[in-house]
DNA sequence: ATGTCGATACTTTATCGA
């Protein structure tokens, strides 16, 4: 089972270029983040013409999440537990039926968090600690589980082109790193360092000061396994060709195959 | 040093978020 995560930093804009790929990839399930729009005005109708079934957690304006799936998706939530009064939509979960096995996939939109100095990076804490938490739940019921999305954090120094201009931002600041090796700690893994080990492996560049065509970017879009998921894991990459593309988003698709 | 993009609204440019 190939299961892929983007950020494709508004749906609507993106759909030709996101149909484009999803022809070509034929991903079982895709992972959307930041769709930029409600979950009544996602563009249901162009996936399931591509053969998905579809599950949307929207808002106006930002953010947003999705799963895409070739096979039935089941017991959805959207919502991240452990606060009711966050009304971001940066969170949807659910369990994809494929051939008798079972996968439960979730699709996460991490806080940016900057500037750091804020309570933006006070939410994002908080919100990495709610993710601990009911990922260690998850955990618990030791199944093929995949946590993917653009998590907002650059993990290690060969994660970044210039590592020492990040050390303050948000999404590589000492105490993010730590919030997310607490999360990895509890019996995750990297599905992409689990394959490969070549440094300035990015999935985003930015739109400003040509930061794709100098290959100034940041891996900050990853797939976390459970152990369950990572003793099936056969392949995983970053598919960099619709950064190329005409009116890109930010980030690139990855994505891992699961046998 | 600078450089971008998308959504929104008391819109035709400014603001926010990234």
């Amino acid at each position: 089972m190939r299961i892929a995560t983007w950020n494709v930093n508004s749906v609507k804009t993106r759909i030709d270029g996101v149909c484009d790929w999803v022809r070509a990839a034929q991903p079982d399930v895709l992972c959307l983040q930041e769709i930029k729009c409600e979950t009544a005005s996602f563009p249901t109708q162009a996936f399931e013409d591509l053969g998905y079934n579809v599950a949307v957690h929207g808002q106006k304006s930002y953010n947003g999440v999705a799963l895409l799936s070739k096979h039935p998706i089941s017991d959805v939530i959207t919502a991240l537990p452990g606060d009711d009064g966050d009304a971001q939509a940066r969170y949807i979960e659910g369990v994809i039926s494929a051939d008798g096995a079972a996968v439960r996939v979730a699709s996460i939109y991490l806080p940016n968090g900057n500037p750091p100095d804020t309570e933006k990076y006070t939410y994002k804490l908080a919100w990495m600690a709610r993710l601990k938490a009911h990922a260690a739940a998850l955990l618990s019921h030791e199944e093929v589980l995949v946590l993917a999305g653009d998590y907002n954090v650059i993990p290690q120094p060969e994660d970044v082109y210039n590592p020492a201009s990040w050390t303050e931002d948000a999404l590589f600041r000492r105490e993010t790193r730590a919030a997310f090796r607490e999360i990895i700690h509890l019996g995750f893994t990297d599905a992409f360092r689990a394959i490969n080990a070549a440094p300035q492996s990015y999935t985003f560049w930015d739109y400003q000061a040509g930061a794709w065509q100098k290959n100034k970017g940041l891996r900050i879009d990853h797939l976390l396994l459970s152990p369950e998921a990572a003793a099936r894991l056969n392949t995983c990459d970053i598919d960099k060709s619709p950064r190329g593309r005409e009116k890109p988003s930010d980030h690139t698709p990855i994505w891992a195959e699961l046998a």
